[in-house]
DNA sequence: CGCAAACTTGATGTTGCTCAAGCTAGGTGG
DNA sequence: CCACCTAGCTTGAGCAACATCAAGTTTGCG
């Protein structure tokens, strides 16, 4: 998908955010090696254990990465939105699933040469360390939700976490994914996910406009919960 | 702790591997702004909070790697042993503590110096970046430990854990941490961690020399259950 | 309007936690 | 050299949090 318009880039149409900041001539390197690529909701952009042959760049949307045990059990590492990279940390096949959750737009960069400007273009191998610095704090932050908190401390600290992802400026939290992927990615199940948002909103911490559009009344209450402040209180 | 013996490097007691295979000149760079240093067991390094400034790498010993929740509950991200970099995935504040649990022998790096080298020693970037891959691997595997694996399948995956991290070579398997550290690890009790060590003995899958000292009597069986496979048994 | 997927709610069950003793081993001092 | 002491480990009994199983209810889409 290359244009012939532009000058300045190889592709127009590229709205990779990895360069940000990193100066004309190294976008251009990036730009040029990319392909933009969509994916509806449901879908599958890799699996576990195939060919690591690209690395993505999330442009638009959200996608779920998960890893399975033998009998189907399913745990969500992470959801990925806009500005997140997927499929660098590995070797020759990819570690996890990635599928879409809504409708994705994605950056998608041959994995070897992608690898390649790490050497080549100045400035981007740190720019990669940082991206996968702040993911291993994300990583052990979710280690600590994963093995030490409740069930209301962990939702807490999910609906947080969903609020400061997008510009929160309001106290509406929207949630693109099911219950089971919120329960998949925090340790529990579907009905302990609901019956928590349940009792959430009796307490008057939070109000449900509909199952995937969540209201902050108490974000300070939120707050104390999601930290593990209020051990035996709700 | 400069050597005026050795020309081919400024530190001629050297022993960081972080620049293993990096050639002599970046080797000496990075031995340039090394200091070696000793922990003895139960020590601190570096508590939550602490201004980040020394990026360190484990040369012998292990230490332990947490965070807690205000009411003292604790999760063990890590234990790192010989090669591991720590420190590094920070701004400004160490996001966790670091806790030597046997006798440690550590270099120290000052992080600015550190980080500065990522730009002028080629190559560089591009360990680091697979060192905090690999890290962001074990993160994502151990997310699912945390949030889908039973007590078993958690005692079993640790004890494999620990038999890939040395030699391996017997069936033999040292662990140099206390149960209470295994515990934190696993998101489990002391108590339920002993438990399962027992049945796993009586079960005839491992044997317990001492506290201390683990041997593999059937390790395709632990192989089984710390995959998951043997859902029911056991 | 009808259907299926997602969500909620209730009743019951089980895993792992809590509380409470004992036990073991390694280190110290008499 | 032995007795003690403490930290760490094991074991048991009871319990609570969350899982499981089983209906219902809501929602969104064709």
């Amino acid at each position: 998908m290359y244009t012939h318009s532009a000058v300045t880039s190889a592709n127009a149409d590229f709205e990779g955010l990895i360069c940000k900041g990193l100066g004309q001539r190294a976008t251009s390197h990036i730009a040029a090696i990319s392909v933009v690529q969509k994916l509806s909701p449901g879908r599958t952009l890799f699996s576990e254990g195939d060919a690591a042959e690209n690395v993505y760049e999330v442009v638009r949307g959200t996608l779920r990465l998960y890893k399975l045990l033998p009998d189907g059990r399913r745990q969500i590492t992470g959801f990925l939105s806009a500005g997140h990279l997927l499929g660098l940390a590995h070797e020759d096949c990819y570690l996890y699933t990635a599928e879409a959750i809504t409708e994705v737009t994605l950056c998608r960069y041959p994995r070897a040469r992608f690898v390649r400007m790490v050497d080549e273009v100045p400035g981007f191998a740190r720019r990669l360390l940082d991206v996968t610095s702040n993911e291993l704090c994300a990583a052990q932050d979710q280690m600590l939700l994963l093995g030490r908190k409740s069930a209301v401390e962990k939702v807490a600290s999910f609906i947080l976490t969903m609020a400061g992802r997008r510009g929160g400026q309001r106290s509406e939290v929207h949630i693109p994914m099911t219950r089971a992927d919120i329960a998949d990615y925090l340790g529990l199940t579907v009905e302990t996910v609901s019956r928590t948002l349940t009792r959430l909103r009796q307490d008057g911490v939070i109000a449900l406009q509909s199952a995937c559009c969540i209201e902050l009344r108490n974000p300070g209450r939120l707050e104390e919960l999601g930290a593990g402040e209020l051990a035996g209180d709700l």
